[in-house]
DNA sequence: CCTTGACCTTCCCATTGTGGGAACCCCCAT
DNA sequence: ATGGGGGTTCCCACAATGGGAAGGTCAAGG
């Protein structure tokens, strides 16, 4: 199949593919006579495989890890355990620091009126008295 | 004062606030004779209500937005607050999404022993048996 | 007076992934 | 043969930030 089938069948916009395989993350696909990239269910098997863990939120880096591991017949699950325990205690991090700013943004909320007068506790503390 | 004594008490690097000069979040600074910015409090101020907003997570259009009422004394404080509202719930959103992530992610860990065998959930699930 | 070192200037490049679009080629059905 | 819907490459853009090169400037000390 062609790369545009291919898209829509992983989940993978064809813009992607041709950059992934550009960067390395996977193969070079085939070509037709053509220069047409082709592909079989196990290259978009491999597409689908890369979705899934960016949509777990793995940088690309990771997912090359992964891809590799997944590969491997012969890995240790711990191998793959350890770079998803990673993931998660990244998005921990993520998801704490953003929680810390909504917090601090919510008191400030709070402290707001919210009407018509120009006095508002946001913009002087952004405007900070430090 | 020259950018690198605004930069250090501002906490806005030097390259920062080249940028967002160049980008028109910030007026042009003044120039001294032989062409190097030069600083008041005033600007560095700006530069650290800048910083702040940042650190809270709005985006360089939005601190333009808070920049602005900040600077307009006739603002409604209701319009500040609208502001903070959408950024707090942008970055429940992003919170939410990332939540996801790693709620998924986890169960998978748990799923996957860790041990020396190559056997692992984590690597079925991405590859997809759908 | 001149050198030295710290500072400033502009300009370009890289990042992380993603999308948009131009210019051009190809294949199939009508 | 022609038209439309593929495909190909290449360049541009984003959000924000950092790095660094090549060159101008300023102040202090010899």
């Amino acid at each position: 199949m062609n790369i545009g089938e291919a898209a829509s069948t992983s989940g993978v916009s064809a813009k992607m593919i041709r950059y992934y395989e550009e960067t390395g993350l996977i193969p070079p696909a085939g070509r037709s006579g053509s220069g047409y990239r082709t592909y079989g269910p196990r290259e978009v098997q491999v597409l689908r495989f890369v979705r899934r863990a960016r949509d777990l939120g793995f940088p690309m880096e990771k997912v090359s890890d992964l891809l590799a591991l997944w590969q491997d017949r012969s890995r240790a699950s711990a191998d793959v355990k350890r770079l998803a325990e990673a993931q998660v205690a990244a998005l921990g991090m993520r998801i704490a620091e953003m929680q810390a700013m909504q917090e601090t943004l919510r008191h400030l909320v709070q402290a707001c009126a919210g009407d018509a007068r120009p006095d508002c506790p946001i913009l002087t503390d952004l405007g900070g008295r430090t």
